[in-house]
DNA sequence: TATTGTTGCGCAAACGTTTGTGCAAATATA
DNA sequence: TATATTTGCACAAACGTTTGCGCAACAATA
């Protein structure tokens, strides 16, 4: 473990110099050519690399980001994980990655580590619309950027999917291949982006004057069983829907696997579209016809915030990236 | 910014007492009651979070795991980092994640940003069966393990699935259903794992008798572009498989999409196992038989190893755990 | 009243860097 | 030869902790 002290020892140098030399200041201090390269010549041969820690002590900044998902099994977070490494990696940021599992208590305490690890940003999908645990981020100064799901009453910067115009259009669709009783499986409807989204199917509705059912916006939670029970309410009213819009990959799916279960033939029966296009979905039967998320621009414009905001800029507080809609054979039209 | 200096003199204390008091060395170091009531008061009060930075370079342990995958999006890797995460934070190690993106030059800028932030230890899968970019890792006695993919000639550890035998029972399920002509879509060779894939698939042959044709091994490469290409060249065969076996999802992937393509239907025309499982392979027409494999298992089992080594302890060197073939509807018996 | 023991805490070094300042020695100018 | 300038580097503080040691002040014992 090679220090700069000990190269200076070895090489009768102060520790100084040593590091100027090293950060290519030789010129701007005067320091001689031949100390330049003896040391230069040393520190090849003993394969130095800086402490980071020490650096970073010293400098107060880290170059690391926090990124905290709710589940990173989750293809959506995993994608947004990958472009947000990558594109921090570009600015020679390392990402400290950590977990929350959709549990307020966990992600209360890895804010904590983050902050306590000085990270110079962070990047959060929050668990809740209870964005206290991100106090002390900002009372400490701390970048912060939420993903995906945000709360947009405090301010906090956030880049998202443009939800409620994603909904639509998935409605859209549904409308102009005839459908009117269309329902929605939502997740919880707490959370604004949520909130959204339901906003977007209503739209869609209202534009088209076609009465908003109330109770075929159902679900609470994003997962697959919540997909699972949400079918199976809907598919037990006296009239059920002839279209679902499930809110999430995981409702997605939840919706799928029951369909398959109770028999009921997509799209003979219920036509679908999934919010979240999955690899997959091209290979299902049918194709399933999804709303696409830009995972990598969402990632990419959260660590361009969250730099600008390090090097003192204030970013957009809110910036929506657009979906698209990924017409497969889910949807059949009722229009002869 | 509260530190424990500033605690220290608003106090009238010295850093180092405040230290034992927050460390719970109060009673060892013979700290007054009221100093110690005082201090947790005031603590409390302006939210102290100490410098782990600076608690870090003073005991040269960081209590974080360098993680490096070569892809946070191929749903395995992901079943993975997620597993991982959560064993380590269970004995409070955060984790540093890296991409390598299959790229071996990323691979060696990574590892040594590791180094440099003095990580207590690393978790990898290799890129290439070149691990020279780890010597420094072995040089500067930080623990390593690699996890999937190995090198079993350095003696690094590794946590691997049993990817002979896995491969074996994957085959001997198609010779159990009658087929003698079973294709194996195959990564890049030099890759140990791969080879050991490849032996599983022979061992298997060879116990049932049945001849190895070589040309039926093809692929060179774990993508879904090379899973396509892979079944092109194989249906073009005078004789084509009847069987297939892609080495793991992405190849899968490409098999299944090219299939469709080309009109092969599984699996009238061609039966089909995909080394690894997906949550979506029960939902496709047909729904796929898979190898599963136990990325909980794997990922925890590496961190135990790592923590084992961290410890002072000589952790096993090669750890395999069992996989399981889950039985769809993708294999067709060719016995009346 | 002197001696020993205990209580309560401060001091300072160390971890590995970076950076402002200062000061000799070498060189240039007068 | 004396002064001014430049060259080349060392010193020390600082970042925020932890920890071994030491030293007062006070209490207990003889």
């Amino acid at each position: 473990m090679s220090t700069l002290k000990e190269i200076a020892k070895d090489l009768n140098l102060s520790p100084g110099t040593v590091s100027r030399i090293l950060n290519g200041k030789a010129k701007q201090y005067r320091i001689s050519d031949k100390a330049v390269a003896t040391v230069m010549a040393h520190v090849k041969k003993v394969g130095y690399a800086p402490n980071l820690l020490a650096q970073s002590l010293q400098a107060s900044k880290t170059f690391t980001l926090g990124l905290m998902l709710p589940d990173i099994d989750n293809p959506f977070f995993s994608a947004l994980a990958k472009h947000i490494q990558l594109c921090a990696a570009e600015s020679n940021y390392s990402i400290l990655f950590v977990g929350s599992q959709e549990n307020a208590e966990r992600e209360k305490e890895q804010v904590m580590k983050m902050i306590g690890r000085k990270v110079d940003g962070i990047i959060a999908v929050p668990v809740s619309q209870d964005t206290s645990h991100f106090d002390q981020v900002l009372a400490k100064n701390i970048p912060l950027v939420f993903v995906d799901r945000y709360s947009s009453k405090d301010a906090i910067p956030f880049v998202s999917s443009d939800n409620r115009l994603g909904c639509r259009i998935a409605v859209e669709e549904f409308i102009t291949n005839g459908h009117t009783h269309i329902a929605l499986v939502s997740g919880d409807s707490t959370s604004e982006l949520v909130q959204e989204r339901i906003a977007g199917y209503k739209e869609a509705h209202i534009q088209s004057r076609i009465d908003i059912v109330e109770s075929l916006i159902v679900g609470q939670e994003f997962s697959i069983e919540a997909g699972r029970k949400a079918l199976r309410t809907l598919m037990a009213f006296k009239k059920p829907p002839t279209a679902l819009l499930a809110m999430n990959n995981l409702i997605g799916l939840g919706v799928l696997l029951e369909a398959r279960e109770l028999g009921v033939d997509i799209p003979t029966n219920l036509s679908l579209i999934v919010f979240d296009d999955l690899p997959y979905f091209s290979l299902l039967d049918p194709p399933v016809s999804a709303v696409f998320q830009n995972a990598e621009a969402i990632g990419k414009q959260a660590v361009q915030n969250l730099l600008e905001s390090i090097a003192g800029d204030t970013p957009k507080v809110k910036t929506l990236i657009p979906t698209r809609l990924i017409r497969r054979k889910s949807v059949k039209t009722l229009i002869k």
